[in-house]
DNA sequence: TTCCAGGAGAGAG
DNA sequence: CTCTCTCATGGA
């Protein structure tokens, strides 16, 4: 299945950025479990996009599905536009052009960026991997295996032990009483889903283990919150030694950020990390300089 | 060996 | 409110 009419993304970007952990690039593709499916995406030009899945049933509904969940029914150029206030976004959106904010399923998410918290992106990766192995179900499609992501349910009954088995060390707990308080609905993902922003932060911080960085993530990575925020340690550097000059709290990088960047701070957020993550050079001297904006048609990648 | 990673919670002040 | 310490684990 081809789906050839995207515009302004970029599948690479997209899902090596670090708000995913799921998928895997073999040569020019990318296979991921989404849905309890296997996919593998592959961008052959940046308008057309390969598909190919276990199962397909309806391919309108499946198109629909997958633009939602890549973001792609954003209108992405209007989004960096709003976003791109000085010289130093404007380079990062540059590099990055086409990287979009996934909308991921969410008990994935939560699950996910619980186990996130002082921990590296290879190293999460690798006990998801292992949560699903154990817990997960056996998946293939053309000679690739992976395995589905554990169901609260699954994780429930598991045990804290046995997650703690999998190496997730003390956030074992965190994720055992996120799965237990799902499956006895005492948090009803559904209704989380319709709540605003604010809201459901809320409602994701009563999680043990789930702090406001956490909750960002998720409101960010999996419910379309633009305005989340999510402060890691890269976010933080970035605004002291960028924008504040000075080490300072969260709350004053949360404040300044949605004064200098506006609605769509998520996207910024993510194009800022992304930026800094991949290139050594992020803090250099030159870079210090903002005033010089240079409002350029970035149309095309 | 020590430090760090898409942090959070508990306790102290 | 803000600081500080601790919590597993593995890679650099």
């Amino acid at each position: 299945m081809v789906i050839d009419n995207i515009s302004d993304f970029c599948l690479k970007y997209t899902l090596e950025s670090g708000q995913s952990f799921r998928w895997s690039r073999i040569d020019d593709s990318y296979y991921g479990v989404v849905n309890g499916k296997i996919l593998r995406l592959q961008q052959k030009t940046t308008s057309a996009l390969i598909i190919e899945s276990s199962c397909i049933e309806d391919e309108r509904v499946f198109t629909e599905f997958l633009f939602h969940y890549l973001d792609l029914n954003r209108d992405l150029a209007s989004i960096l536009n709003a976003v791109r206030v000085d010289g130093y976004i404007a380079k990062a959106i540059e590099h990055f052009w086409g990287m979009r904010v996934l909308n991921q399923e969410l008990w994935e998410t939560i699950a996910s960026f619980i186990l996130s918290q002082n921990n590296n992106i290879k190293r999460i990766r690798n006990l998801i991997r292992t949560l699903a192995e154990k817990f997960g179900e056996k998946i293939e499609f053309n000679g690739y295996i992976d395995y589905t992501f554990p169901t609260p349910k699954a994780l429930a009954e598991a045990g804290i032990e046995e997650i703690f088995s999998c190496g997730t060390g003390y956030r074992a707990r965190y994720l055992w009483g996120a799965a237990a308080k799902i499956t006895k609905k005492e948090l009803l993902l559904d209704k989380l889903k319709r709540l605003t922003y604010t809201e459901a932060k809320k409602e994701l911080m009563n999680l043990e283990g789930v702090g406001e960085k956490v909750a960002d993530c998720i409101c960010l990575f999996s419910l379309g919150h633009l305005e989340a925020l999510p402060i890691d340690v890269w976010i933080k550097r970035i605004f002291e030694r960028i924008y504040l000059q000075k080490k300072t709290s969260v709350t004053e990088i949360r404040q300044f950020a949605y004064d200098y960047f506006g609605e769509y701070i998520g996207y910024a957020q993510q194009y800022l990390f992304h930026y800094a993550q991949n290139n050594d050079n992020w803090a250099a001297p030159e870079k210090l300089a903002l005033k010089d904006i240079n409002i350029v048609n970035y149309d095309k990648m």
